[in-house]
DNA sequence: GGGATTTGTTTATTTGCGGCACAAAGTCAG
DNA sequence: CTGACTTTGTGCCGCAAATAAACAAATCCC
């Protein structure tokens, strides 16, 4: 057997169990609301004993508090609620979007505490320029966590388009090529707060921030830890989350289904090829197909939404042939990657009553594993319109989950 | 934030530790082909004392033996050698295909010690049958095997189909459906070697052994750790490595791009659909299409290769057709999972030659990120046809590998 | 009010790694 | 050939973190 198994991950000491099980506590803590040692000891099967060192060092750290008693049930002594605290460290998300940009301020417990949104045309601006309003955003957001005792403990910036190693490598639909966007935000958030420790900036692509809002703060999808997740906006974006973990993919350009292929000889696409799924369920197609004027934008899908509604026919055909083609790529899509469900966001979310029976339809007959055609409640719509800002805050949320202890000790460094 | 983060992981203790760092001695050893205690412990990190008393264990357990010293270069006391033992634990590997059944042993260090191929055509015969071959010519090999002092820790079962939880849902091409392949498997080897422990057994498609002995043992790949894989025969097969990691998807059934849509009103193909890439680069659509006997198998293939060597035009134009459906449909899998190359196995393997410019052009030209056009070497040939039954032995490999005390310490008991 | 029960802490024990010293076994320079 | 230098592998001690067991505290139940 070759080298390319595996690299070797580190080593292990006791240091490493105590950030493990440190982790494992708090995450114990988060996922029941409200727990306490013993409760705790019995879930993950630590003894009381070693709970309750590893609660002392979280309280410590301020990562927990402690309530009143748990006045529950029956018999015994009762225990001291545990909460995951609702100050400290928090996820800070950016997102740059095409029309807008967004930041949130998730607290550890994933509840959001500030929300902050701009509409502003980004098409063809200057990357520093919007970057350094999503930086001001940003400051802005920062200081109303600051009034409610919450510190972020670093940045997630998502926005549309290819992004590896902190660079987005191209964004189509906002004119971007080659920009650091990293670098470009840390710099432009570091000149707002001159006097603060500059903040970890870490970035992603936009529908992945989006599937993991979904993930993480989605109704009704709670057990559904494997699915392909779909925007339908001006391009189509689509993200993969396997098993409760993004596929990020070998260079992070993962989840592109926008471009995939329904007609090798179809109409010509602006990525250069012929017969892109875009060119068939993308915005631009559907409300052209609808007969409605396709850089109508939202007040265009209201339209198709309304024409829908009344029965209109050239309406319904539009979104039947739209989703059409969208099965045959997500049936595609599905053969490959065996998700347990697939989630339809952006417009396919207000258009999903007449959309999904053409979608079902080429899931059922295309769908190799059989799953599609025995259980209908596979295909869902997403539980909430774009929420990218919410999932890249969740994504620094759950770094300091992973790792309490390296978040705290940074923090007194 | 919700509950279906993760599932928690189980705690971490000394004994955690202990395991971790041992199989990052053996993994050590092993990759390194030979080694010396202080060798290893600059590379993983621990101290000497440590890994002296980790690789003591190692010895005693049998999963390492010491050779002579290292009487190698410079300054210093040589060291003593270290290699993974080459008898002892292994792991067998069991491929039932269409026309043969192949079974395989693996040592720890990765070389193959035992092979078997028995040719037989298993269409329509009865799984039983067919698994009680199987497992004579899996008890012949442990006897072989035995006289090597190796003795099998698992058996791992490859077939051409969808299996999930140790039951082939489907597999058209043997027609099969329901068949629970390990039970049938182990009682049949049981029932073979009445003496003897029962084996471990566990199942999966035969294109995710295949391509799992492409990133163990493939020849030219090193470095490649995430790639698609590609096998065409009768099916087209398909998985996926990502970060040296085989993805199985949700349910066990990923990979499955025989049955992508190249055109969606093309010919019915016979899963029900239509316009499946199998019925444009599947072996009989390739002879067909060329003017040969669709049924003729592997001599077709052969004659294939022939006339496309002495540039006969309907050969070519049949592959370049093939070869075009194919990159459209490839494109759209790299698109969606961005791995780093893309290997062709089966029989695509032979006609390379004339496969790949055409495949390229479609890659080149509809890989939305731009990689496939700069570094024209991403598509590659598999380094060996088909060599599933090696890649299965390696599942069990690895796995002694990942927890050498647990496989020692249950043939103590 | 006494027994049962459950919680959380305290104390002693175990174990696996880090640090250090040291013997062993070589190379190198003179 | 000898002594300085290097490197290897192994004891020995200490530390940290978990386990095990005992105990005090707080509640329920009869």
């Amino acid at each position: 057997m070759k080298n390319n198994l595996t690299p070797l991950e580190p080593k292990a000491d006791k240091a490493t169990v105590r950030r493990h099980n440190l982790s494992l506590v708090l995450r114990a803590v988060h996922d029941a609301g409200e727990a306490t040692r013993a409760g705790v000891a019995t879930h993950v099967g630590l003894t009381r004993a070693a709970v309750s060192s590893l609660v002392e060092q979280l309280l410590e750290y301020g990562f927990v508090s402690e309530g009143g008693k748990t006045s529950s049930g029956q018999a015994g002594r009762p225990g001291t609620v545990l909460r995951v605290a609702r100050s400290g460290p928090a996820g800070l998300g950016v997102e740059i979007n095409i029309d807008y940009v967004a930041v949130c301020v998730v607290d550890l417990a994933g509840t959001d505490r500030v929300r902050l949104v701009e509409h502003v045309d980004n098409r063809g601006v200057q990357p520093s320029e919007v970057l350094t309003r999503a930086a001001r955003l940003a400051a802005r957001a920062i200081g109303s966590a600051a009034e409610q005792d919450l510190a972020p403990a670093g940045a997630h910036v998502a926005l549309p388009g290819l992004v590896t190693g902190g660079t987005v490598r191209q964004a189509p639909n906002l004119g971007w090529r080659r920009v650091a966007v990293e670098g470009l935000f840390a710099q432009a958030l570091l000149a707002l707060r001159p006097a603060h420790r500059p903040l970890p900036v870490s970035s992603d692509n936009e529908a992945n921030a989006a599937a993991l809002a979904e993930l993480w703060f989605g109704a009704g999808t709670e057990g559904v830890r494997s699915f392909l997740y779909l925007t339908g906006e001006i391009g189509i974006g689509g993200a993969l989350v396997l098993k409760g973990e993004l596929l990020r993919g070998a260079h992070g350009f993962a989840g592109e289904i926008g471009h995939m292929v329904v007609d090798p000889e179809g109409p010509r696409c602006r990525c250069g090829a012929r017969g892109c799924l875009e060119q068939y369920a993308g915005q631009s197609a559907l409300l052209a197909a609808a007969g409605i004027d396709a850089d109508a934008g939202v007040q265009g899908v209201a339209e198709l939404e309304r024409r829908a509604r009344k029965g209109d026919s050239a309406a319904l055909s539009a979104i039947e042939g739209a989703g059409r083609r969208l099965g045959v790529v997500v049936s595609g899509a599905v053969n490959l990657f065996d998700p347990d469900a697939v989630m339809l966001g952006g417009v396919y979310r207000e258009l999903m009553d007449w959309l999904a029976p053409a979608v079902d339809r080429e899931l059922a007959l295309r769908v190799v594993s059989g799953l599609w055609r025995e259980d209908g409640k596979r295909l869902r719509a997403s539980s909430s319109r774009g929420d990218a800002a919410r999932g890249a805050a969740g994504v620094i949320v759950r770094e300091v989950l992973a790792d309490p202890a390296a978040y705290a000790e940074r923090d007194r460094g």
